[in-house]
DNA sequence: TAAAGGCATGACAGCCTTGTCAAGGCGAGC
DNA sequence: GCTCGCCTTGACAAGGCTGTCATGCCTTTA
């Protein structure tokens, strides 16, 4: 029961017009500094907040960013959520989150909902950034929107990434460092594009190191625990098989870990084990697992920068705006020196 | 570039007024059948949809609902945002996440956002719905709530929950069927309200079985992985050791596995073990952990459905609105016959 | 048959802010 | 000293919708 102040008490108070206080507000130029600070006392005194509803209604923004997702991964999206809000926070912006059903006609879930409620911007998650329906509704609505790692087309939209290649190989190469040379991979899912990153992270730093990679000592999973599970039987029945394995993400590794644990391998004395994503799951493993962290968050508040900052579209010829951000390689216990 | 659209449109094609294409839209009583259908095929005809910041400006809705957490689970928040806005988009409101830091002044971080962006109501998730200067700031400032697990004053607001202790006591019956008799329990944080609930079904279902809780089977623990680590350890490091160990969350019963594992006691052959939760690191571990999954998202629908309807307010002396779902023992392979 | 009441509909104001445009004040340039 | 143009400010409309109230018509009741 308050809220009621609107800027009509705050321009009587500070003895202005209210098109004026709405100028101080919104930060505009043109206001003499006596001016200035005048409305802005009365705004603390009254605890004066624009209505946001009239202020979209009347202007241009609505201060609503939209988070559109379809993830599998639960920590992906929570991470998602909070570096994208420390941003938005900044500028008064809020979140309005919009789970789609991606085996559904999803235009038809993002069309309605653009209609009706406003947004001044849309992050795009994984797997929901490659889907061309969606990004055509978007810029048929004329919606900005950034997409977060997409795999596909990256030059159609302000996109921001991590640098999978270089996280593959440097984590190839913290393995190599440790003695290893017969490092078994496993592939991700041959649809998601970061499954290819990684290998070739992979090949380049075994290659540069003067090892081999050994066809035999690579896998094709499917980024799910089975697949790793299933991927590492193969690896590990087998004379010569690897000293270390590298899985392309953590939820395969740790399906790693569990035929490690069957066939009585110690882990990292007997094997080493490497995953990439640092999914929750990771620390709970024993050993913890050693891992690549991907700057979710700050992929995140870097996407509603571009966003905020109204940098979406591309400047004449030049490609769309985009970010590539830093990972970080998280050494735990299941990696350690060759036996 | 759309959504150009407005009532007026719709009015001019139906030839009604916009009055009556607002009563249309929002079912209300007291428009012949076939002035509706007239105006519904305009609205298809033109795929029109109202702007919700119009809506709210005008009128006494802002079609928002908001969901604030603080929560360590990413699973817990994104299943509640999932079960949330199923409901809510029957009705086409949206969802505004707001996380909170419980470590800060969380009433100042509450207090502006819900005084700029107008919420028709709130959603509250542990440990945020137990934090009474959250509620003193929504009750100050009329939103209407509703708490999802509190644990804490529950004539205070309506709220959700599950039931905790016929969970507690279904699972350990559960046990008992598979013929253990001595089975060890790891307590959850005495902080939490469902640590005891979970303690006292236990405890129920031992006792109405004849069989005895001996109190060098039931330690304390903490929630965490290392606390149910080390509480299995002094449960397992002695001759008479359970044959079953019941934790209070799945964090600790993935503890209790690693230990079993360290010990090279076979699960289930020689130990079961079981959770509380199903969170999903409770299917990656091998064997798969036997759980309680909590309903999670039919509560946030039903938190959704108390606030949509209306349905906050305690009516003259009676309690406020309240919710009890039903729970689900999750069987998986932690659990076996005693040997 | 007239009065009363209910139903269906429309006219219009109002919600709170921003955008547009005009006006007044004042210093600079000629 | 006068015109020009910039800075500062304000009046007013617009934005799309709902709430209130009035209107006319039809049905019920005595």
């Amino acid at each position: 029961m308050s809220s009621k102040v609107t800027i009509h008490e705050v321009a009587r108070l500070s003895g202005v017009s209210i098109k004026t206080v709405s100028r101080v507000l919104n930060r505009e130029p043109n206001v003499k500094n006596d001016t200035r600070t005048r409305v802005q006392e009365a705004v603390a005194a009254l605890n004066y907040r624009p209505n946001i509803s009239a202020r979209s209604l009347a202007g241009s923004k609505a201060y609503l960013i939209g988070v559109f997702f379809d993830n599998p991964s639960p920590a992906y999206v929570t991470d998602v959520q909070l570096g994208a809000i420390a941003r938005c926070r900044e500028e008064g912006y809020h979140l309005i989150v919009e789970p789609l059903d991606s085996t559904g006609d999803v235009a038809a879930q993002v069309e309605p909902m653009l209609h009706t409620l406003r947004m001044d911007g849309v992050i795009l998650t994984p797997p929901v950034c490659d889907n061309v329906a969606v990004l055509d509704v978007l810029e048929a609505e004329g919606v900005p929107y950034v997409r977060l790692s997409p795999d596909q087309d990256l030059d159609r939209s302000a996109h921001v990434r991590m640098d999978d290649v270089r996280a593959a190989y440097e984590m190839t190469a913290h393995l190599i460092g440790l003695g290893h040379t017969d490092i078994g991979f496993i592939k991700g899912h041959p649809e998601h594009g970061a499954s290819h990153l990684r290998y070739e992270g992979y090949v380049a730093a075994m290659t540069e190191h003067g090892h081999a990679v050994r066809e035999e000592h690579v896998e094709q999973g499917w980024f799910s625990f089975r697949s790793g599970f299933e991927a590492a039987e193969r690896l590990l029945d087998r004379p010569d098989r690897p000293t270390a394995i590298f899985a392309s993400n953590d939820d395969m590794a740790l399906g790693v870990m569990a035929v490690a644990n069957r066939l009585r391998l110690e882990v990292p004395q007997t094997l080493s084990v490497a995953g990439f994503d640092d999914t929750p799951g990771a620390k709970v493993v024993w050993p913890q697992l050693t891992t690549v962290r991907q700057p979710i968050q700050a992929m995140a508040a870097a996407a509603a920068d571009l966003l905020l900052t109204g940098a979406t579209r591309a400047e004449g010829d030049a490609p769309p705006p985009s970010r590539l951000l830093d990972f970080e390689l998280v050494v735990r216990e299941s990696t350690g020196p060759v036996a």
